[in-house]
DNA sequence: TTGCTTATTGCACACGTGAACAGTACTTGT
DNA sequence: ACAAGTACTGTTCACGTGTGCAATAAGCAA
């Protein structure tokens, strides 16, 4: 495979401006010793060739490469506006951003260890949906000597690892305290998948924001419908078998909401006129459905720029304290909430 | 910003297997010349020392970098099962995929020049909405001289340029002969914005589609939705203060059906009794809308899986003659459609 | 004038890798 | 025994850029 295209090099420009190529490079860093007229000549020389400096050269020797990448679970619709604004907070400070799809374990994304390795990335960003209390010990060996990184929606015990994401405790008292508000106090739970990082610490925010209004999850109210419609659907058939009934119901996302409601429907009852209803992403979906979901929305753009910002800073001085952000979520109310009547 | 990092080389590697580098690169790419074993001490070293290649400085002498580009208008929703696939695609090809997310124009796809000047990328990938006829001249240079790219959904008549997508005159021509084939004669058209490629071609190929079956298009029964379901929703209810109604509708995407659909049902008239509806993207929104809709799905992922093999093929030989390959949609009947009865 | 500082520029090297070429040792053919 | 391979390995250079140091010229003080 040989490549017929030539280049324009730093050495043409010099050539053209009848100067050594390190004058150039100087011109081109704005090296102040740098005489006024060569600096002219030089920049003549450099628009007349459309001449573009070489970044993997800059990267051999300079042992960077202005290049992160984004190490993703899932190109999903929920991951969507992390990798918008990641991609669009690069662009703003002249990195670009390689994207890395990895299926959601944790060791899998460490196979991303090469990335690093190859030395094709200044630092990483990483997002990672399994729970984990604590960092496995190899994860902090990664960060010191292989390459920096920051997780996403990801925070841990350990207070020397970078993250930033949706503080999920926040969000859920919201949602709570929204209900009890309404007074509402039997209030039910649909969870998703808890090995995942969402799914572990909405259920956990769920049941200390019950505490904290000094009630408690009756179990029969509990149900988990690992993230999906159908399955909530079915398992709210079932609580609707029970001889009493929640008066409001906390889904832990949106789709679980959704089939909630279909079973509530078809069973003759209304939302929210006999069970109030929130969810948690904010899809947007009002114009389809026929009840407007009161809903969780997390601020996904804002955790892609504070991560990317986060990640530029320790990259600026590696030696800098670790940061953990969380970023609040917001409760919006449409149509699915209403009084406690019973 | 003095990175402290002291970084495995193939030099380190030889010191240890007592070989000169040269040696070591030989092992790596798996030279027949050298002998059983010398290998293996010289794989035992790079094992021992976790060694992984430098693809900066790999890329510097062999003037290639195994990244590519995908250039993509906006991160959105329908891009998503594209860059979902190029981005597996690649690691299957131990490449890597940069992200760029422009605007919609082809002239800010271009800024992006800058990309493939700096060497950083071996080829592109350009997803650009705008529709375009014939190419401006200046991209024709810009493949010969700067980097080989594939234009991603966008057929342009020049047969230079490479392109993969939908081929959206066979998509629309299948909803069309759906509809026909149910006995309907009156058939609508919703269409979106026809400065884009999809919107001008779905709406050249549904004339097209009619003319082929003998019939042509009441200028009463076209509207412009834009994409949008509220646009849709505004001028169905128009349509529907005609003294004639068509019988079917084509809509040239999901969300404008979903609009139309909910100005019908307000009308008091029903999807498919009174009025039946093709939608175009299969969104899979079954479980939130009342009638599940007849759409259209687009082979996206193998879009995305198909443009980066024939890039793939264009780097291995750059002498090889232009494709443009057309991929054929389905069409998925539901319940919006059905015979026609008036 | 001489010596010293300052301003400006060039030379040589390094980054890590791969390829052309040049060896060296060993085998084969006569 | 010697030439001519063959199998294997090392030396040297190049890729394009940036940096340390040397070199030159110019200005200035003595």
């Amino acid at each position: 495979m040989t490549r017929v295209k030539r280049h324009v090099t730093i050495k043409d420009v010099a050539q053209i401006a009848g100067v050594a190529h390190t004058t150039v490079s100087r011109v081109i860093h704005n090296d102040s010793r740098i005489s006024g007229p060569t600096k002219e000549r030089v920049l003549r020389a450099m628009q007349s060739l459309d001449y573009q400096p070489n970044l993997i050269a800059r990267g051999l020797v300079q042992n960077r490469s202005q290049v992160i990448a984004l190490i993703n679970p899932e190109v999903s619709s929920f991951a969507l506006p992390i990798i918008r604004s990641v991609a669009e907070s690069c662009s703003k400070r002249d990195y670009a951003m390689m994207l890395f799809p990895t299926n959601t374990w944790l060791k899998e994304a460490l196979s991303f260890e090469w990335v690093a390795k190859n030395w094709l990335v200044d630092g990483m960003l990483v997002y990672n949906l399994i729970y984990h209390e604590s960092v496995p010990p190899e994860i902090a060996e990664f960060q010191a000597r292989i390459s920096p990184f920051v997780f996403i929606n990801k925070f841990l015990r350990e207070p020397e690892i970078n993250a930033v994401g949706v503080d999920n405790y926040h969000a859920v008292s919201l949602a709570v305290q929204h209900l009890v508000d309404l007074g509402h106090r039997k209030i039910g739970l649909f969870y998703g998948d808890i090995t995942s990082v969402d799914g572990f610490e909405r259920y956990d925010a769920f049941k200390l924001a019950l505490k904290k209004n000094g009630l408690s999850l009756d179990e029969h109210f509990r149900a988990c419908g690992m993230w999906r419609d159908a399955d909530a659907y079915v398992e709210m058939q079932k609580m609707l078998q029970l001889p009493k009934r929640p008066t409001a119901l906390f889904c832990a996302n949106d789709a679980m909401a959704i089939g909630a409601i279909k079973a509530i429907h078809e069973k003759g009852l209304r939302v929210p006129r006999d069970i109030s209803l929130i969810g948690f992403d904010d899809l947007d979906l009002d114009r389809y459905i026929e009840v407007p979901l009161t809903s969780i929305r997390s601020p996904l753009s804002e955790v892609g720029t504070r991560s990317f910002e986060l990640l530029m800073d320790i990259l600026q001085d590696p030696e800098r304290p670790a940061q953990q952000i969380p970023l609040k979520a917001e409760l919006i109310v449409r149509a699915s909430t209403d009084k406690a009547t019973g």
